[in-house]
DNA sequence: TCGTAATCGAGACGGTACGTCGTGTCTTGAG
DNA sequence: CTCAAGACACGACGTACCGTCTCGATTACGA
């Protein structure tokens, strides 16, 4: 997140001396930035430099709370990423699969996320330990979901045994994935997650018609 | 590729007048890109600058060949994509969807490439323009081959009907592809091309064993 | 003179927000080119990039200062020039004329001045913008005091009257400033002011011996 | 003047083998500095670059005959430069010190010079070696034509001995140099050159007159 | 009527400098 | 201690010339 404005243990803010942060400075540094992406600007043009001045603040104020470029961006993806972990029926393991990766499609094309989002992971792809950073936290909980479903559905019977289950998630997930994050021509359709998730439980061989 | 050095319509070099480009030049250039991808350094501060200093090139002589950063990458990138396209035998679509994809897998990980190649694909994804242009070339290329390849499966019955080949596509191809770049953990270990398209072929639906 | 930091009206420095301007940088500069020019590197191989790199100063810290390299140029041809004018006793006219054509050869030849100031003027001579500026300040300065003092020796019967004060002028220093600016030979000898100064007063006539 | 195109002793151009050299391009190159002079173009702007495009030429033509901008230029210089020694009575020292002082200002007007030579000039000042090249060929065949004149006159009793020769040629030329050269505000008048002669002649100070 | 050889135009070559911009740090005075 | 403002050293940007070099083509001479 921003950089650690030293906190006491217990979470509590530390009453430090001086004059505390002012929070209108953080929320008109994102909001210079998303408005630049929203106008196009272009990842490489996004400077610290205008957006400072854009938001009508200094340079040290920013650099007082990122790093540099990278960490503000994360920390923009992250705002875009209000991430209400979707609710689960439990019921059915093909039912919770589709909506588990109905929630990833809508976070693909959400209102204002739709391209600035987009945009935005392509970027932080580009930087190694930012991308870790993302991938821990956000990857991998969606991942880390997908698996629990899968082992609930291998202990139910609905899912065939003997397969790895990491893979698994990457079959479901992959296909998705590489139209969001790879070649983002069109928007995701709506029932692509329902297609995905029958088609890779039946398979694509000619089906078995029971007389 | 390199900036246009016109040709006559019959495709021989016109013979233009002055000095000709000097083809060491443009090796010296890539290979100074690609010593400095492999030292880790990171396209970001990639600059054409030190790259000409590197290469021991004046930097006219860079950008006589290419209009800036990203088609110099561009080119690199290609230069990498020595896209000798699989063979397939052409028997059974099973076979030659694992060759596809093992081709894939091997390109993802094959010597130089590896690290180098990953990095740039992750870098290239920031540039929209560069994306695309990669895009329609090597992406559009792949898809091509197995959406040919699927299409001869559902003729000949192989391959269940009724599914949007452009979908299949990606159910093969997005799970390899999540795996290599969008996480790029650990090297793609063997067989996971034919674990993939045994797996999708089959479902992960328990067998239904007939009697 | 350096490019202007606003003043206030009142003349006192305006309380400018950010960080002032070093002092240090200054002089830092001008002493490079000093250095320079001592070392005899000849003004058209000066450049903003090798001063601001052997001040050990950053490009923009000169380009925020100075427009380019002729208005640095002047600059230090007017650190030079410390024109303390001479002091004139009033009494006799000859004396006074002596007075300003010695400051004069003192200035062409003084310690560190010598051949660097000679240098630089005969560099400035070449840009036409930066002579007028030069000859405006400096040599019209010279000019008003020698037709001062010039018209007083009409009036007290010292000079001839019915000549141009501009001529006359002329008459005393053209013959200084050809020998140090146009050829620049020897340095200026001693008794050469004394010299110029009686032999225009008298003349190069014979004498006419009064019996 | 040019490169040397070698020549045997005898001064008869040796015949040399190969392609000769094309007056048109000394032509072309001389007349495209003038063109570009006139033009107003600033001796900083002009480059040997330009000077060959505009000319229609080759870069490498230009540098087979001299060895660099400066060079050229004291060429064009000359080229303005139709030394036409004046031609002396010889009756009466006064007449031909006015000859003398005519011609040189004629020069420093004259038709298409006028500007352009006087920015020249101003320009090779600042090359001591080119400013010594024109100083000795043009400047000291001045100097020993006043000088000449001058001893003739002491001689004749028309001068007064005892005043050094040197300073006799800077007290009738300087007047003339510092108003052209150093500064150029208007054009010399005509009737300068007699001004000066006389006044130096006669001297400042009020006429004796004999009873 | 041939080479031979220096010329021509064009333009690529490794350099250096240009003047601008962005980086991340530092330094003001004010709050 | 924070704030906006802006100076600081650094280094990259893309362009223009520098003076040298390599092309193919042209133009003279002596053999």
């Amino acid at each position: 997140m921003s950089r650690s404005a030293s906190r006491s243990a217990n979470g509590t803010p530390a009453a430090r001396p001086g004059r505390p942060r002012s929070a209108a400075v953080d929320r008109a540094v994102v909001e210079a930035v998303l408005r630049q992406l929203e106008e196009g600007v272009g990842i490489g043009e996004l400077s610290i430099e205008r957006t400072a001045r854009e938001a009508g603040v200094g340079k040290a104020a920013v650099y007082r709370r990122w790093a540099g470029k990278e960490e503000l961006l994360l920390d923009v993806l992250r705002s875009l990423d209000d991430d209400t972990a979707p609710v689960l029926q439990g019921a059915c393991v093909r039912d919770d699969l589709v909506a588990l990766l109905e929630h990833l499609r809508r976070r693909g094309l959400a209102g204002r996320s739709s391209a600035v989002l987009r945009t935005v992971i392509a970027q932080v792809r580009a930087h190694p330990r930012l991308w870790r950073e993302y991938h821990e936290t956000v990857v991998a909980a969606r991942r880390r979901a997908f698996a629990e479903v899968l082992r609930r559905g291998v202990a139910t019977g609905e899912v065939r045994p003997g397969v790895d289950v990491g893979l698994l998630t990457d079959l479901f997930t992959g296909p998705m994935l590489a139209r969001a994050v790879l070649h983002d021509w069109q928007e995701l359709p709506e029932g692509l997650a329902e297609t995905i998730v029958d088609t890779v439980l039946e398979g694509v061989r000619p089906r078995v018609r029971p007389r």
